[in-house]
DNA sequence: CGCTTAGTTCAATGTTTATTGAACAAAGGA
DNA sequence: TCCTTTGTTCAATAAACATTGAACTAAGCG
């Protein structure tokens, strides 16, 4: 429980299939804009069900793209930035800039942060 | 049958879902090693069945990841390089630059190619 | 201690995905 | 015209994925 895959196990598959998907996207656009403040699990509700995050949010931290560090009750979720520019240059920062720009796929209204 | 995505229409969740796949990642990386060269579905042989590479690469057409264009018998495939970094500036760059480092996922023979 | 907040676990369910092999179609060369 | 090469279609199948809701755990607060 709250396995990270060291750098050098990380993906590009995995990473490209975790994040090939609306919700996943989502966060990632809401972890990128929101860089300096942590997120946990409850920032996201507006995308889906708590279970349903928890999964999400498992498969993004299997596949290296975010940190999770239980707090309290809470969970802050980081994204691993730096990791995975390392392992693969260019990648992670081309997505986030791209999917920054983008609407979020539940409403108008974005996911009601910044 | 042989429909291809107009460029506004292209996504980036789909094409992160489309890419996110070890078969579909080493074409796309075979496609970038061969830019002059037009590639047919027969040079992916070594990945995977015939009928099953008319399945993966239809997905990558549809995704509007590559054009295939019918030829005598054949297909030729070429990347739309152009179209996606018009849509999604360096995702594709930064995803094929990394691609064509990685090992074919199917024996250190690499896929034949080049 | 009891309540609340935050998140997980689990089982169930329906959907999508990947893969196979056999049968087929279409173009080109001998 | 027959044969070969190239690729598609189709049905079947197994596995992975996404989603739900109910029950649960764990931490913090009054």
């Amino acid at each position: 429980m709250l396995d990270h895959p060291a750098v050098e196990d990380i993906d590009l598959t995995t990473i490209l299939a975790a994040l090939g998907d609306p919700i996943r996207l989502a966060i990632l656009g809401d972890l990128a804009r929101s860089t300096g403040t942590a997120l946990c699990c409850a920032d996201f509700r507006e995308l889906t069900s708590k279970s349903n995050l928890t999964y999400h949010i498992a498969r993004m931290r299997e596949a290296g793209i975010v940190h999770v560090e239980p707090s309290g009750t809470r969970r802050l979720i980081s994204l691993r930035r730096a990791d995975i520019d390392s392992r693969f240059p260019g990648v992670l920062d081309a997505i986030i800039a791209n999917a920054i720009a983008l609407p979020s796929p539940f409403g108008p209204e974005g996911c009601g942060l910044q």
